[in-house]
DNA sequence: CGTGCCATTGAGTCAATTCAACTTAAGTGG
DNA sequence: CCACTTAAGTTGAATTGACTCAATGGCACG
């Protein structure tokens, strides 16, 4: 179980940092934002402050996480560009929401979009479908933390970042959270994310060419190792 | 981990087992369901089937459950009396649901509930509420599976039960399913669990009547167990 | 060229699991 | 109603996977 700190500094007020109007033009929602700049570890929001904002991530990532009362962290969700986040909340924030590096955000004020939601049909599947997903994720992520052992989960984050990645080459991963953060996300603690990296490096699997990187070498192989048949 | 046979009968076609109207007052969405019955162990719809209809337990309880191609099972939630579920999906659904005893649902086709909640305010909300909710249930479970002690997961549980609970009495919780299930809830063995229970009633804080019902004797020391400050 | 953060590696510990009885409860059929 | 059967639950002993603690290595930044 780990307990460690985080940066505690909050970023300069929403208001103050809003420079411009977004021009996104796939998304129904696209005009409506603001866009907003968060330095590395950096808190954008916290667990049962009051849901003002939704945010949408164009650069950067962004660690959804809730602690416990002793210190324990754990990580639900990372909001990599393009993912929405925040949008899902009643009166208050169920997650702390805390920049894993310089990230660049649109906000939506939280009125606008209960009140487009009502008027757009295409605003609420939007939205629909953005919870639908995560929650689909989340019981995915349930199945990892509840049945599968530490190397099953180290293989599955991968196998999960590389579908997302917007990289040209599929097998080229870029990390931006560090092995504090993958650990609570899985469940483990750092030197268990460690140790099985070093396992699936030395079985010719992955390539580890600097901490922020790592290079599918054998993708079939990490999957089998992510889903044993049997 | 764990590997277990379900038994895979599937329980007489749903167009067969219509029985008649729904009458409950409280919902936007009472009276468009037709009521349907499902013995215990029958599978009421399974991961992957299309999505054709939602339902609401009215009597009896049902687990919603993810297996692995090896058979290791993680239970996702367990609906009770009053509770939706397979409201969330897409054109599949996610999860497998199961009775886990004999049990009375209202079924809802899909389409309608679709175009209801297209035309109908209140039938939006009450399903955006439920999907809220499940997200927010997930995302609970996510720490309980990712940072909790065996102790703390079965503590837990049975904080949880209670406050769901529907008896008069609070402290007198009803345990619809098995030894089984609340280990692939918690992500952990039958024996654990039992373990634990065992702990908790040594320790004054539970009693074990028999197997279907847990009487907390000591609230407030389940709640310490389940959530321990520092 | 330090200083500090993050990652890696090793050794020993412990919690939870596996394996293996055994107990209790709940039917089922004579 | 009781013997028999089966499923579910409990307990003990041995094992193991992941953790803790501790030390070291590597890189970035001032």
């Amino acid at each position: 179980m780990s307990a460690h700190a985080i940066p505690s500094q909050y970023s300069p007020s929403l208001a103050a940092t809003i420079a411009g109007r977004a021009t996104q033009p796939r998304s129904a929602l696209a005009s409506l934002g603001a866009i907003a700049h968060f330095n590395r570890n950096h808190t954008i929001f916290a667990e049962g402050d009051p849901a003002e904002y939704s945010y949408k991530v164009l650069t950067g990532a962004v660690r959804l996480s809730k602690m416990m009362s002793d210190g324990r962290r754990q990580i639900v969700e990372f909001a990599l560009p393009g993912d929405f986040f925040g949008i899902n909340w009643l009166d208050e924030h169920a997650l702390t929401a805390e920049a894993l590096n310089d990230v660049t955000l649109i906000c939506y004020a939280r009125g606008r979009i209960d009140r487009l939601c009502d008027e757009n049909r295409a605003v609420r599947e939007e939205i629909f479908d953005n919870l639908r997903h995560d929650l689909w994720a989340a019981q995915n992520h349930l199945v990892i933390l509840g049945r599968q052992s530490a190397l099953e989960r180290v293989a599955s984050f991968f196998v999960h970042l590389a579908a997302r990645n917007r990289m040209n080459d599929k097998s080229k991963i870029d990390v931006p959270m560090t092995r504090q953060d993958i650990a609570d996300y899985l469940g483990l603690t750092i030197e268990t994310v460690c140790r099985m990296l070093t396992k699936l490096k030395s079985s010719a699997t992955i390539d580890i060419p600097n901490r922020h990187t790592i290079l599918v070498s054998n993708m079939a192989a990490l999957r089998r190792v992510a889903q044993p048949d049997e």
